[in-house]
DNA sequence: CGGTCTGTTGAAGGATTTCAACACTCGTGG
DNA sequence: CCACGAGTGTTGAAATCCTTCAACAGACCG
């Protein structure tokens, strides 16, 4: 029975990070949407996107509110979280950088759907619906390129609704330890290390399920070796063994 | 207490249904994809769908085959359908003239992630995705058009994983009813019908839920006049009070 | 008019939630 | 540097929602 020990995330804001406009072109750059835009087109798009500092914790915009503005993570991590009825907070999304977020559609009278938070000091760039829906006109790259992306998220979430609607908590759990793990995994000495605060309430939302049914299931894993956890900690040690418990009996 | 009659839906195949050069081109502009497209512009997109014809139950392509092809439902309605790994079918979505399904990626080593079956006699047209793709790049318009669809059904996807994770059997059905209703219902006799074949079953597998549930929840609808409903179809007599049912205590 | 598919209903069993109490970790302030 | 407190994680037991199994009833098809 493997015991927990300290954190070993690093401290988010270590890092020191400055977004000069030299680093803003390379990290725009590397958003797949920008993916393949010479120099000379990737200019004049980042004029248009505005940079902000947010501290972890704090707030970019709230459900409900008028959604004007479509934004990407160039650092740091966003965590998406919608109201339930009753006005629990249910965590949807996380987001790493190079993954957009905010609303896309020319602006009418939509408003968020979720709220958008830090998860740690992060830096987000941001564009008006109307100037980024000119940009899909300029250029058709992009606009294909944005398609893709969101074709992607489509794929994934129907594919999440698929494991809701069929699969067991513990192998849902399973699942998204995985798809973390792709995301967020880094080598560490205690394995794969999800590089990001994650609590068992975090988990259980993803999940679709309580946090101490999430608690008893992960308390398993840890048992059974798959895992290695502690507070808002998880690194994965054995990934086929999470492969084969979403695939079993 | 309603009792149940013989079914009130329309035959789909009495209306008969000839896909002429000029109909096709018709229905082509009522495509969300390609509306404020002048006609000289659809004629040479015309020549790059092909149109097939499918009867009731047909299949139109199989889950995990090679995915090649992006399709429009020009007439009828199309279901598309998963596999658990134990080997049920589960309904995930049903389709109607408009809109689109198979694969908007350009092909790698995608394969289709549903299989899609002709609900009624039905008519599609077909593109390849790479015919497709050249088209999104030298019309962006349409790119823009495509995005706009994919990101609105990018949201409903996320609302319904929120409704999965957060709302009891109940109130997912009651939602689901209400969204079926703006999408295929028509004025009738017996209240705002829903003009497709929709079992028990189905309603089952789009709440994730099981037949027996879907079905008890069903007959309590019915008992507090909700609804009226037989063998495969269902009347909504009382939206205001499905409604009441998604948002109550 | 019989057979098959779909829908209904009851009862038992199971998975998950909820309530509750306690343990552990981490940051903060003495 | 240590101790405290708040937030987070764990675990047990009772309650609940839902599933499953089973039997039957009604609707549609030929």
């Amino acid at each position: 029975m493997s015991q927990k020990r300290t954190t070993p995330l690093e401290a988010p804001s270590i890092r020191k990070h400055q977004c000069t406009v030299d680093i803003r072109l390379e990290k725009l750059g590397m958003v797949p949407f920008f993916w393949n835009l010479d120099r000379e087109i990737l200019q004049p798009i980042n004029n248009e996107f505005s940079a902000s500092h947010f501290h972890a914790g704090q707030p970019i915009y709230y459900e409900g509110e008028k959604a004007t503005m479509l934004r990407v993570v160039v650092y740091g991590a966003v965590k998406l979280i919608r109201q339930t009825e009753e006005g629990k907070e249910i965590m949807v999304d996380m987001l790493k950088p190079g993954e957009y977020f905010g609303n896309l559609n020319e602006l009418g009278d939509d408003t968020y759907s979720e709220t958008a938070t830090a998860q740690s000091d992060a830096c987000i760039m941001s564009i008006g619906n109307r100037e980024f829906r000119s940009l899909l006109n300029m250029y058709p790259s992009i606009a294909v390129a944005v398609l893709d992306v969101t074709t992607k998220k489509l794929n994934s979430a129907r594919q999440q609704i698929h494991h809701l609607t069929t699969l067991s908590v513990k192998k849902r759990i399973a699942h998204i330890l995985k798809e973390l793990c792709g995301k967020f995994g880094e080598e560490s000495k205690v394995g794969m290390l999800l590089q990001l605060p994650l609590s068992r309430k975090d988990l259980a939302d993803l999940a679709g399920t309580s946090t101490e049914t999430a608690s008893r299931v992960m308390s398993r894993f840890q048992q059974d070796g798959l895992i290695t956890s502690g507070r808002q900690w998880v690194a994965i040690t054995d990934i086929n063994a999470l492969s084969e418990v979403v695939s079993s009996n």
